[in-house]
DNA sequence: ATCGAAGTTTGACGACGATCGTACTTCTGT
DNA sequence: ACAGAAGTACGATCGTCGTCAAACTTCGAT
């Protein structure tokens, strides 16, 4: 029981939530895998990623962000495709993931 | 000794950090300040905000909030004003304090 | 049918942070 | 000079969260 392919629930636009999108972008490794998705242009694999944490860990970081609506997960064989939910989230919080992806300007000196 | 006027250090633009601003502002207590004081278009002491937290609490808060280099505070008598650092902020990270201050947009049915 | 690759699940653990009460400091009025 | 107002400093507590290892599941390839 229980097939691992089953697709995970994702929150509809309607559902998000600042505090828990908030939440999941203030740690590190969960704000590095969106800009990697976002830099990337295509769907990710969860191992693609360049993380340092375990396994386990990386699962639980997916999780995060899947649930605050910032990804959208599938499975393709084995693997799991990690999509970033862009004009999802630029719909409800205009500018925020452009705020923190954007690499930061050098302030003049 | 240690006169409690003294000006506390602020942080320079050049020094602000993506992850200590979100650190500072994923706190719902901390991000109604600044809220609160984006609305206000004024400086304003710390008795004055709509925080359900202790005096002790609050200073902790607000301590937060001025070292990630969101505020300014200073001494005016016996209050402690402040004020919202609002353009360098914007400077430093374009976007991100209009992404979390304007108010939720309702999404279509 | 089996093996390995890719993730998940389930505890356990440790660190950090929000909170509070109490005591203390500094200034303003009276 | 004194009392009160406005914060600050200091511990202490308590919950949550990031982390990992180990065991498990699912799928693809051989």
């Amino acid at each position: 029981m229980g097939r691992m392919g089953r697709t995970p629930p994702h929150p509809d636009v309607s559902q998000f939530d600042l505090q828990q999108v908030l939440e999941a972008l203030v740690d590190p490794v969960r704000r590095s895998i969106v800009t990697q998705l976002d830099a990337a242009g295509e769907d990710l694999a969860c191992g693609t990623f360049d993380i340092a944490v375990s396994k386990s860990t990386a699962t639980h970081h997916f999780k995060v962000l899947r649930e605050a609506g910032l990804i959208r997960q599938y499975y393709v064989g084995t693997s799991r495709l990690n999509a970033l939910r862009r004009a999802e989230m630029d719909e409800a919080f205009p500018g925020l993931l452009d705020a923190l992806t954007r690499p930061r300007v050098p302030v003049a000196p």
